[in-house]
DNA sequence: CCTGGCACTCTTCGCACGCGAGTGCCAGAC
DNA sequence: GTCTGGCACTCGCGTGCGAAGAGTGCCAGG
């Protein structure tokens, strides 16, 4: 067990570190914090912590530098989640009022989270699996073709086209309309497939052939996997990592490019909190140095979906913490009354 | 007037330039090209080419490098465009055919060209201006909310809100969306403020007010400039850029972020074939050190957007420019399939 | 258990030096 | 006139060395 002392030292480390992108050095340590000790006590900290893992040397005879492990101690015990000022909260609240829809709405907290905390900023579009369904419209474009619009109560559109095997009718394009929403309106998207099973045997038998094609388009739009789209912005701030960029930079722009690293980054974090994954904690290798801090957001008490940013381990957490729960919250109402 | 030589000097300095990545000599060029001529001859040669500005040299007693106005000459002049091998062009079909919607098609072109040129890729949404109506969609949410769904003939669709100073009846609804559709489905978005100028008449007096809404709602739609939507990939292929980035790579990333920015760049070349931006002659300051090639594409004869890449002002012309032509061509028949 | 002192280790920086690539210019040949 | 070979010159780059500085580990004493 670590004395509470040693803790304040490598609270102390991660503090200077994250301020300066500088090893910090005993001597330093004692004169920036009032520890009320000599360098050479803290010295004998340094080498307990070095020797349980949680800092280490880039070379003898250099300052420490925490470890993954050493940010993984201060995010838990050490730190608090820092909240943000009142001004800074009503300036969230004003940027994210002015969105007009649910593109604008994520493009503008991208933005948001990307100038907060000064990094890349990641947001899922709200999930279709989690939410309700409002309306869907199906439109006849031809006689054997049908386009099926999806409107979900968070605002989003998705349309898929349909072939019919069969020419449909108009008046039972209208009867399969309202008798479908008459059943999914409102619904959460998990039950709908329970909700329609038994539709096709309310038509005719010319026409079962294009309600269940209607119907199985539809549960593959809920499901979709790929239409978890998300949303990234700030990328301009990796330049700001370190001095040694080509190898540090480019496999994170990698990453991000791949959206389904992303969206199984954002989904790994179960925790109903804001959620902090720290270097090789990430399983992707190309964000070995980077941390992700994430947290769920929704219009009601549940999240449809997460938001969070990627920035080098050596980051400010209690600051990015703040920020990312602050706009979640924010997003949250937005997207309530909307 | 430079001399036949000259010019091909010149041609071997940008094609050894963009090979290497590093000045070239006087010697070196005339063991890589048979120009026929000793260095010493090649070394005046250069002195007049410097002289005119085309060339210029990083330091005293280094080789020489193309300027901006000596790449401008080369693409002019001096190089065609390179086109696909046929082996290519199945592979761009191939990767193209498997799109879904048009989302899709935009993110796989994306990908595509990123790939193809190891650059940066943008591409534009196929613009709402200069499309066509296919269908516009009126759906009730409340008694004074409808929601206006506009699908164009790219596949796009766009949805809005609209509020409404009265409530309107379902059969009102019926009648304004039978109107709406049989005026407006088929024609080109600029027709349509002159199609449905005259519509709010034909309405009860309560009504008219919500008709107006709904139309100016429309119409909006089809101006909007934010609508311009784009994508962009390939940023990880920035940092093959040079060895200096922080300060080449920080601008670009930063350019790239600003749709605006992009939009107008790609908006600036009016040319009907493939158009090519170096260096100084991109208005947009972080991208004077790059090259943006780009070219319209569209489903009929007509150009509906652009795509194109960003890259460094050392990239190989001929060929990117045959691969942003080639994708072009592709994608255009891509649409109009669909 | 803390502290001051001391020797030791490494990194970083500045500087001088030599090498090599490349140039510019000139006199002479075709 | 144009091209060529020769030659002196310039500079950037890599190397080696020495001094400086930061930081450490260890130890003896309070």
């Amino acid at each position: 067990m670590l004395s509470e002392r040693r803790l304040q030292v490598l609270r102390a480390i991660v503090q200077d570190y994250v301020g300066t992108e500088e090893p910090v050095g005993s001597k330093a340590l004692t004169e920036r914090h009032k520890l009320g000790v000599s360098p050479a006590t803290v010295r004998n900290d340094m080498a307990a912590l070095e020797e349980e893992g949680f800092i280490a040397q880039p070379h003898t005879s250099a300052g420490r530098i925490p470890t993954d492990k050493g940010y993984r101690l201060f995010v838990d015990k050490l730190a608090g989640v820092k909240p943000m000022s009142p001004p800074e909260r009503r300036a969230i609240q004003n940027f994210l009022e002015g969105a007009v829809d649910l593109d604008d709405v994520v493009a503008r907290t991208v933005r948001l989270l990307a100038q907060l905390t000064r990094q890349v900023a990641v947001v899922q579009y709200p999930s279709l699996t989690r939410s309700t369904v409002r309306h869907v419209e199906l439109l006849s474009l031809a006689p054997a073709r049908l386009m099926l619009v999806l409107i979900t109560d968070t605002g989003r559109v998705e349309q898929r086209m349909v072939d019919c095997p069969a020419p449909f009718g108009e008046a039972s394009l209208a009867d399969l309309r309202a008798r479908l929403n008459s059943r999914v309106a409102g619904r959460r998207f998990a039950d709908v497939p329970s909700l329609v099973e038994d539709l096709p045997e309310a038509f005719e038998a010319d026409d079962r052939g294009t309600v269940s094609t209607v119907l199985s388009t539809l549960l593959e739009t809920l499901v979709e996997e790929n239409e978890e789209q998300l949303m990234i912005g700030g990328t301009a701030n990796l330049t700001r990592f370190g001095h040694d960029f080509p190898l540090t930079i480019r496999p994170v722009l990698e990453a991000l490019e791949e959206q389904v690293v992303l969206l199984k980054l954002l989904g790994e974090a179960k925790d109903p909190g804001v959620t902090v994954r720290i270097g090789h904690e990430n399983a992707h290798e190309g964000l070995n140095s980077t941390s992700v801090v994430s947290v769920g957001y929704g219009s009601g008490g549940e999240a449809v979906a997460k938001l969070g940013v990627v920035g080098p381990t050596r980051m400010d957490y209690p600051g990015t913490m703040g920020a990312v729960r602050a706009v979640a919250r924010y997003v949250g109402q937005i997207l309530a009354e909307s």
